[in-house]
DNA sequence: TTTATTTACGGAAACGTTTTCGAAAAAAAC
DNA sequence: GTTTTTTTCGAAAACGTTTCCGTAAATAAA
């Protein structure tokens, strides 16, 4: 038995039907000028009536255009990046874009492979929010060379010539560390998430400024640097609080090191905020609901895949370069709860 | 000055340079044992010289096959779909493959559009989640028409023949009822997604067999669908509380009523777990540090995912249908914390 | 040596679009 | 009534792969 070919319905079948080209009937599809509009109608209407859907890697390259961008993140399980992916969607829907969603783990080489990969042409742009592990961004040359418009959020590469959209970070560390200070705290460490990234290194900078401000010394064994293990980390944040009891303030540059002070607090019998105070960037939907309710530094994570991806799409659409200068910064805000209190 | 045309390395410009054939070039890259070992290694060495990354879209065209699946969720900001996005993204990373992401924010219209969408030949397959407004599962019939491969995870559409991976939904209804009961419950109400989702049924169906199990009514005022909003959520837990003050356990089937539910009592001034009991499915990262710590049934979001995209992949890569006897159901974990504690 | 088979490659068609070029018919200008 | 312009469409060439088919040389079988 001849099993039916299901020959998906395609430019060719449409004309035949039609009694017209295959080229009167792309054109009729893609609303050209130069095709009647009683023509139109009618080719609409069977296209309908057939359900076509145009081939898109046959459209794609023909017209070197793939629809599609590419968003390459550290990870999901984390609130921010979960909104900022859900501010990106929004705007790559409205532009009637798809959506390749690339995970690097905090790998340096996985981030390289995915850019490689994306650097043939399989994606129109790319937001990125770049790898703690990636030492620098020399793996994201290809990218300029290759003509391929790259937007960062968050974590931006250093030295590549393209907008960025990122918070307040000096600010905020010092406005955290302020209120820590204003809070009684005498002894503020710093958890950080890697070395090389420069939003952590901000965020220090505004660390440090307000220690300094506040007439306090910045000692260099209060600042940790986080790995990619929770327990781990909840660890070394024990380690450090045993070592020296001093310590009565904690900011976290990241939320998950803000579980693993909890956790370390927990474990140590210190009690949040009487004797540690905790404060930590996060975007957590649960932080008013926490023991004791955590104070966060709030990044406009939607906005920011909101922001980000509209300027991507302004340059895909212009055929332009995205220039440095579309960069934009948005603003944290300070919620103060309980982990802070008096 | 003439601008370089920055002509992307291709076959051609491959061929050429090798002074071979196209199609030896193209056998060479792809390993075809009609070509001399010497010449392949040949090849190779130039591709990579010139850093060529061949035309997803051209090949995509010819070989009928575009490396990519389509994963289409409710949305991103919770933590069992960014669990399962990571192993779903694992098992497409090992099989060379990409992921387009597709929320649908529980909308059924944007749903059948998307399917609408993949049915064109975008993707080999795709996994998916069903929007809690999707009345039916009429809209994947195109799918299954396409011949796209299609697995379901967690939240599966009715009447598609196909595999899908599940939890033990009905046990654990039954599981997580019982131990608020055992924990001295005598009102349970029971907060529901909505009223179409199989998985919300199976589970009150637990929910309901429990509390027969143990002589206690199912008063059908006790059970209470939820809408997108947080805060309409809040309020009517808040109202159904004050309506009737004998309620003594809230079995929330999502996280997020679990979350409306410590505001509800919160606001109401109600002691948990001593006034009333809270117990929730939720994969929340920060459960146990919440006040009090969230009893929880956990599923095995990472797992799920993963097993999802691996019947996927099995049936791509050897080019058959999906089948229903394919499907998986994983166990999901009571973790209890004190929210229903004594 | 002659014939059959295998090995290693080239030519060209095909995938389904978009787009360039051309051209007939209709409308407008003269 | 002729010429010019506009309107509307068709033929065919791309886009960069994969793959079918053919074929020369090299090897094996006779």
């Amino acid at each position: 038995m001849p099993a039916s070919p299901l020959q998906r319905t395609n430019l060719k079948k449409l004309a035949q039907e039609l009694n017209l080209s295959i080229s009167t009937v792309s054109r009729a599809l893609n609303d050209s000028y130069e095709i009647a509009a009683d023509t139109k109608e009618r080719v609409k209407q069977k296209a309908q009536e057939l359900g076509y859907e145009p081939n898109p890697y046959a459209s794609g390259l023909r017209s070197r255009k793939s629809k599609t961008i590419g968003l390459v993140i550290p990870e999901v399980a984390n609130n921010f990046f979960s909104l900022a992916i859900d501010g990106v969607e929004e705007i790559a829907r409205a532009n009637d874009y798809h959506v390749l969603i690339y995970l690097t783990h905090e790998s340096h080489e996985r981030e390289a492979t995915i850019i490689q990969h994306l650097a043939g042409g399989r994606v129109d742009g790319i937001l990125m929010s770049v790898a703690s592990e990636s030492p620098d961004a020399s793996h994201l040359a290809t990218l300029v060379e290759s003509n391929v418009p790259l937007v960062f959020f968050d974590r931006v590469g250093e030295g590549i010539a393209t907008a960025r959209v990122t918070t307040d970070d000096y600010a905020s560390g010092y406005r955290a560390t302020e209120h820590l200070v204003e809070q009684g705290c005498r002894r503020v460490a710093y958890l950080l998430i890697s070395d090389t990234l420069s939003i952590g290194q901000k965020r220090m900078e505004g660390y440090r400024a307000a220690l300094q401000a506040h007439g306090l010394p910045a000692d260099a064994a209060l600042i940790v640097p986080g790995t990619l293990d929770r327990d781990q980390n909840t660890r070394r944040i024990r380690e450090l609080l045993e070592q020296d009891p001093a310590i009565d303030g904690i900011f976290a540059s990241v939320e998950t090191l803000a579980i693993s002070s909890y956790e370390a607090c927990q474990q140590l019998g210190r009690r949040v905020p009487e004797e540690v105070k905790i404060i930590s960037f996060s975007n957590l939907a649960t932080a008013a609901y926490l023991n004791p309710p955590l104070t966060t530094i709030r990044q406009p994570a939607y906005e920011m895949g909101k922001k980000a991806a509209e300027i991507l799409f302004r340059a895909i659409s212009r055929n332009r370069p995205v220039l440095p200068t579309q960069s934009a910064e948005l603003q944290s805000t300070l919620v103060v709860r309980r982990s802070t209190g008096g």
